[in-house]
RNA sequence: GAAGUCGGCCAGGCAAUCGCUGGGGGUGCAAACCCCUGGAGGAAAGUCCGGACUCCUGAGGGCGGGAUGCCAGGUAACGCCUGGGCGAUGUGAAUCGACGGAAAGUGCCACAGAAAAUAUACCGCCGAUGGCCGCAAGGCACAGGUAAGGGUGAAAUGGUGCGGUAAGAGCGCACCGCGUCGCUGGCAACAGUGGACGGCAGGGAAAACCCCAUCCGGAGCAAGGCCAAAUAGGGAAGCAACGGUGCGGCCCGCACCGCUUCCGGGUAGGCUGCUUGAGCCAGUGAGUGAUUACUGGCCCAGAGGAAUGGUUGCCCACGACAGAAUCCGGCUUAUCGGCUGACUUCCACU
RNA sequence: GCUCCCAUCGUCUAGUGGCCUAGGACACUGGCCUCUCACGCCGGGAACAGGGGUUCGAAACCCCUUGGGAGCG
């Protein structure tokens, strides 16, 4: 099939966390990962590929606009990077004030993030 | 040309590429995929008002409570808008104003001061009249008169002048101010007044209670409706009757409960409500204007742990405040700038 | 999203327009006491969230803003 190839970098519906439960599971067994400012919390889904759910507070983002740009650029970073987390569900949790930081700078650090997942989940 | 006032509009653009999502179409049993097309704001914000909508009974009566507050108009409605009046600021264009009533009543006004609202008299002024002394001018003390001056305070019962007087005082008069009535203009607020009357009818505060006029039932899309795992807490009919509970603070009013019999209901979750609307654009008519009538055209986000984005290139004025969540009308607050119209003042030239 | 509430020294609070230059407790700090610390005694610093308005006068009354908190599935 042709269009496989573009699944690469699709993100579609299926790709998220939607129920809460799903969301507990991943917060009661999952394996906490990541920084002090972006923590993220793994635990293997069975399925084929990766799933990405977000906890996006208001405590630390005030501004719906800082808080929709971060989201983005959560999304489309692991849009690019999901292959490598095929059969992982990967939540990520906000812990400081990113307003600051750029788009480029976010990347560069979720990209570390990413790297840190595949490592230790190669494993499991 | 400079300085300024008010109003309207815009809110980086173009291209490439990779994504998300509503609608329509196509292929396919389906899952999916492909094509076309739409995809944040002037404030989407604060939730400060007003509505629509939904449920509570179809929202009813009274009390209480709340809101508004110069006048007229606009509107579905408003605390909004328009026009006008009055007051304040500015040379001006303009801007700003919680702008009803204190002779309906109650309460308050610290300190100071005689007195803070029925007025009153600390220092003063006078002591004409009455008393005493003196021939007299005059002097003495008291009764008493007075509110001009001083002093206190945020605030002290019109102002100036003349007359008047023992000293004074709207006590009298003139002018100014004020009030009531009349007249004129105006729908009205209000304004004017060579008119008449009143010596002034009496401080502030109603963002103290309050009075007057007008308006308001309560909750909110997490409203509400439908389908429905796990689990037992539910529903309908009949009977009895007191208290309790509920609707929003109370009363009236209305609804529910306890027992028996019968049988089906409902949380997680899903679907819906969910975007065509007091809508937008253009023209013509009415109106000073807000607005409105008619005609023609248009469809302009609808997500759901929540789309509207990422990267690159070019251009320029180098990009502010900021992200829809049931929907509208306002207000308020935040905001780099740009375009444009009307008007005002000053300078120069013709 | 909707509906509400609150804001006073570092902390917990009192304060019903004038007695407020804002009181108290704990904490902090200086001195005395003690061989030293603690306790005790005497003193000191320290606040009305911000901006406007009403008023002679505002922590209080009114409006706007900011910050914090609660409830509703």
């Amino acid at each position: 099939m042709t269009p496989t190839t573009s699944d690469v970098s699709r993100f579609t519906r299926q790709q998220r966390l939607t129920q809460a439960n799903e969301f507990t599971t991943v917060f009661n067994h999952g394996l906490r990962l990541g920084d002090r400012q972006l923590q993220l919390l793994c635990w293997s889904n069975n399925r084929v590929e990766a799933r990405l759910g977000l906890v996006i507070g208001k405590k630390y983002l005030r501004r719906a606009v800082d808080r929709n740009r971060l989201k983005r650029q959560i999304r489309e970073s692991f849009r690019g990077q999901q292959t490598r987390l095929k059969g992982l569900d990967i939540v990520v949790v906000l812990r400081a004030d990113l307003a600051a930081k750029t788009n480029a700078q976010l990347r560069q650090q979720l990209q570390q993030g990413w790297e840190q997942v595949v490592q230790r989940c190669a494993t499991c």
